[in-house]
DNA sequence: TCTTTATTGTGAAACAATTCACATACTGGC
DNA sequence: GCCAGTATGTGAATTGTTTCACAATAAAGA
């Protein structure tokens, strides 16, 4: 009995956070052939608690059968249409530094169906180059290659002092999600989703674990 | 008045998060001469409240001066302290795929005393191959080679089909915090930090916020 | 020195997330 | 068809986090 089909409850970003990782577990799961999984045995996978689980579905209604479990390949189905990745998403690369073309050639962003149609740097020596099949564009051709492409989303990975120039113009095109990845807080307009990735962040929690002079959880 | 000097009291994930944040923060302010900041400017900047700003620091002590502000190097220093980057910690790579090599001139980490000393893999092509001055080594010598420069942090940038046989490498080698790049859920021992970094999760988030049937926050 | 202004530090209140606990209901064996 | 076993879905209880609101106090000017 879903709560609500669409009443734009609000959901919190915890929980949109675990159905990526219940989505990652249920692909392993489906080719290993499982046909079923209970809550039980995906929060033990993931270090959760079955409540959690049942609680992160109910929000999108009831997916399982009492006395069974949830049917796998279906979960998984039904996860991807709420996390909108049932589908391809035109994505862009800014950025041919190390990072940037580390990134172009990542698998798992293909695999989930981000699909890198364009990248573009500003330096002379990179624009016209070949990264993984695709030529390096100047960041000036920009706005137009954007629509052309029908790029729906970007990925910033380019010097921190740039990134706010940089983010404006993406904005002006028209893009309304950004993943960016220059260390710096970026400004946006309300209606524009703005992620950041911050790798530092993470091994200074690291840091802060093994440092425990205050108790990490 | 600090509530507890070191009274092991639980500090959330999400206040250690934000005090990286806060410390980068912090860092561009000292370089731009501000000799205080208020936590409504924090905030401010960080799209935080000041309230949580003020909450977070005091769980540590009391660093402000009523009326003032915080003293923003002063401040940096206590913050670098708390997280434990008030040293330099010895990092050793595992992988030397896009993602490893990326990050291995990934300026960022040094910055922030994250000090890479050593790069394994277990390609026979690439090992003995030279990364920003590092030399590949061969994965089969980590155990002694960990432990001969000290290496207290590991980044594993490695598929995810071998990254479990590697973390339980690196485990019996002794290392106590680690870094996962690969997409699976690594099992470790109760006494070692693991923490994940999912870049596709990010873009997930975006998709599910873009696509939004359901409320995004 | 006194007054005004600014801003911290922190209990208490409000809000949000997680876990509990159990009624509900499906499966499979006999 | 019935019973035993199992696991979901979900209000209610609990726990955790954020925000409020204000006393405390430092600074700066008169």
């Amino acid at each position: 009995m879903a709560k609500l089909q669409d009443g734009k409850k609000k959901i919190s970003e915890s929980t949109i956070r675990r159905l990526s990782l219940y989505y990652r577990t249920l692909s392993i799961l489906e080719k290993e052939n499982h046909e079923t999984i209970s809550s039980k045995e995906l929060a033990r996978r993931e270090k959760l608690t079955p409540a959690q689980v049942r609680k992160d579905l109910s929000f999108f209604g009831s997916f399982g059968t009492r006395g069974l479990g949830y049917p796998v390949s279906e979960l998984k189905i039904r996860i991807a249409r709420i996390l909108g990745i049932d589908r391809q998403w035109n994505v862009a690369m800014i950025g041919v530094g190390n990072i940037g073309s580390s990134l172009v050639s990542y698998k798992e962003f293909q695999k989930q169906g981000f699909i890198i149609k364009v990248i573009f740097d500003n330096d002379q020596r990179k624009i016209g180059s070949n990264h993984k099949g695709l030529i390096v564009s100047d960041i000036k051709d920009m706005r137009r290659l954007l629509r052309e492409h029908n790029i729906e989303m970007v990925i910033l990975a380019v010097p921190a002092i740039v990134a706010q120039y940089i983010i404006d113009e993406v904005v002006a095109a028209g893009i309304k999600a950004i993943l960016n990845f220059a260390p710096i807080n970026l400004a946006v307009p309300d209606d524009v989703f703005l992620r950041n990735e911050n790798m530092a962040m993470e091994l200074e929690y690291l840091s802060f674990a093994m440092s425990n002079k205050y108790f990490p959880s």
